[in-house]
DNA sequence: AGCAGGTACTGTAGCGGTACAGAAGAACCT
DNA sequence: AGGTTCTTCTGTACCGCTACAGTACCTGCT
């Protein structure tokens, strides 16, 4: 027990242990470890601390000494603003967070930083979630080189890191055997992809294109090519309604419009919708339209949408639980094999699809 | 330069300062702060430091030395789930994400923390938002306690915290004498309060209530007030569309239903428009609804939604520019007078108010 | 009496950085 | 030559806390 000079500086534990004449490490095991003491002296302790405006361990200096922050972080792609539009993503994000509270953990979304403060380089954290995020984006190398504990969401899987994904490619395969086996011949495809060639697109599957977008085409293309039918591909640069529309402008108003359009998501498809709309078209009658996620959107438009279902919720609470699983793992030097989970997605049909005219 | 035994452990500034030959000092230097030494050196430095994969210094540790972390919080009441399916907090949390980012910053989600573990005492960051937070709900308080740098937002003003709020009062007043204006007599309120009791509620303004939650109701009364309207008041305890359902269907149900209907929010207006549709009644002939913030809903329902417009954008915004400047004036240890600002409401006309049937 | 086993508290040695005040030499000026 | 100023690097002293290995004393058992 060393008296410091007690200036009007701030209160540590130092200050407490002074106060009440106990070393500053039975302080310290007042506020972490209550066994550790008598609870007489621990009473004596708090209320001291009480008196002096102490609030608990500063956390930057116990995450320091114990290796541990509290926080985990989700790097995203896009802006931060762009995660927060799309209802899928904060559906994700909602379900992270609950599932994350009886932790404790708070969670930390990672801008990508511009200039020189880099959060998924900066920030401190025990370990962080990847969600449908470019492989070569810098955030994702700067955590990987930081050897944190990761979960990769809709993202290529990553051999030694944990993945959660659903099946994009089952449910796109799906949905376009649907559209096969109702009769249509000409299809044509509205998705988006921040990578590749933009606009219509005559080679789909490019080599630079998110996971998501790449599994949903090959899904697509797969139950198209069954009966050699080749779509029209319109390739959009982000998730965006007021695209959508006019890709589907452009692909429905020619000669020989396809009678169905395949979509990337739920909210390109209203985009379709409003587009068939626009040209007097009827939804189903004159062209079918499918959407994916079964967001709530789906349901709710006119006529309701036939989409692929997949259970965001679950996406991530079992991510979470992976994560908290492997930050455990790490902490206590165990080395699992990485888990892959992949999701089901299903086919919900509703009225935005029937047979084309032609064939009736 | 002390060489350390080198073991497998960790690399640390140490590690890279003995392999080139410097102090750990220059070796920090290289990596923060480039203007102390020599273009060559610090190449020499990077570059070791590359090898060793050494990715760049511990952020715990440099928050600890430094006094700040590179994260603000934000601490919401509701379970974060909430948060994220309700249009208006997404979008204020999407225009804070955005405007932090060119600060570096990141955002941490504080969750209420059940157990021992709580967040708003335990996560290290460098300031808050509180956002639409019962003034004394336990996270608030610890948030104080630590004498982080605070921006109340949706909250009463706290005097010493700066804050941001929107004219509620005024903007509920402009929604209800619109009301009044057109003739109607006969008023319904559906509001939410997470305090106050639920139900029928006959003192509308209770004490417990939140801040959002008082000054709207407040605005409503002091515009059915004047012509001595006394409306009947559902309160909800979430912002909730099938509560609201459930809600404006008893209200509309009755003998003598009310002619009009003032919403909370443009959410539980959505519900109000369910059920007024269900019961076989015409909006706005036989029923008015009024929302309020004019969320993307508004614009969309059938018919579209009078309501009260708000601009939550910028409310995210202008709290974000002001934590950031307070978390920097406090660091520069000035003391400026809280700035508490108040940002307009306006009253947007649409197709779900008319003039009640009886004064036709 | 002698010793194992608790319980309650303490001291040391970090955790991995950064701030700040030098120190040593080169460059510039009069 | 002597003084000033810059540039470039170094040493020390923390930041505030925790892990861990004691120490001291008390209890109970043989």
């Amino acid at each position: 027990m060393q008296a410091r000079i007690e200036l009007m500086s701030r209160v540590t534990l130092q200050t407490i242990a002074d106060r009440v004449g106990v070393s500053r490490m039975t302080v310290s095991n007042a506020f972490s470890r209550p066994d550790q003491l008598s609870p007489e002296l621990r009473q004596r302790i708090l209320s001291a601390a009480d008196d002096l405006g102490y609030v608990g361990p500063d956390p930057a200096a116990r995450a320091l000494a114990r290796g541990r922050t509290g926080a985990v972080g989700i790097l995203l792609t896009d802006s931060l603003r762009d995660a927060f539009t799309d209802e899928v993503a904060t559906t994700f994000l909602g379900a992270i967070a609950d599932e994350l509270e009886p932790s404790g953990l708070a969670l930390t979304l990672l801008a990508s930083g511009r200039g020189d403060i880099v959060p998924a380089r900066d920030v401190p954290m025990d370990g962080a979630f990847v969600y449908s995020c470019d492989t070569r984006s810098p955030g994702v190398e700067w955590l990987r080189r930081r050897k944190l504990p990761l979960v990769y969401v809709d993202h290529a899987p990553v051999d030694d890191a944990p993945s959660v994904n659903i099946d994009d490619r089952s449910g796109a395969r799906a949905a376009a055997e649907h559209l096969v086996e109702l009769g249509h011949r000409r299809v044509g495809i509205i998705t988006a992809s921040f990578a590749g060639p933009h606009g219509l697109v005559t080679n789909p599957v490019s080599t630079g294109d998110g996971h998501v977008t790449t599994q949903r085409m090959l899904g697509w293309l797969d139950g198209l090519d069954a009966d050699g039918i080749r779509p029209v591909v319109m390739q959009l640069p982000t998730d965006d309604e007021h695209l959508a529309y006019d890709a589907a402008r452009s692909l429905l108003d020619t000669v020989e419009p396809p009678t169905a359009l395949l979509c990337f998501s739920d909210l390109l498809a209203t985009g379709a919708l409003r587009a068939a709309d626009q040209l007097g078209l009827n939804v189903p009658g004159d062209v079918s339209i499918v959407g994916f996620d079964d967001s709530t959107l789906a349901a709710r438009t006119r006529p309701p949408l036939t989409t692929v279902r997949q259970d965001v919720a679950a996406k991530g609470r079992i991510a979470t639980s992976m994560l908290t699983a492997l930050i455990e793992q790490t902490r206590a030097g165990a080395t699992t094999q990485a888990e892959h989970v992949v999701l089901p997605t299903t086919l919900v049909v509703r009225d935005s699809t029937a047979r084309p005219r032609a064939v009736e």
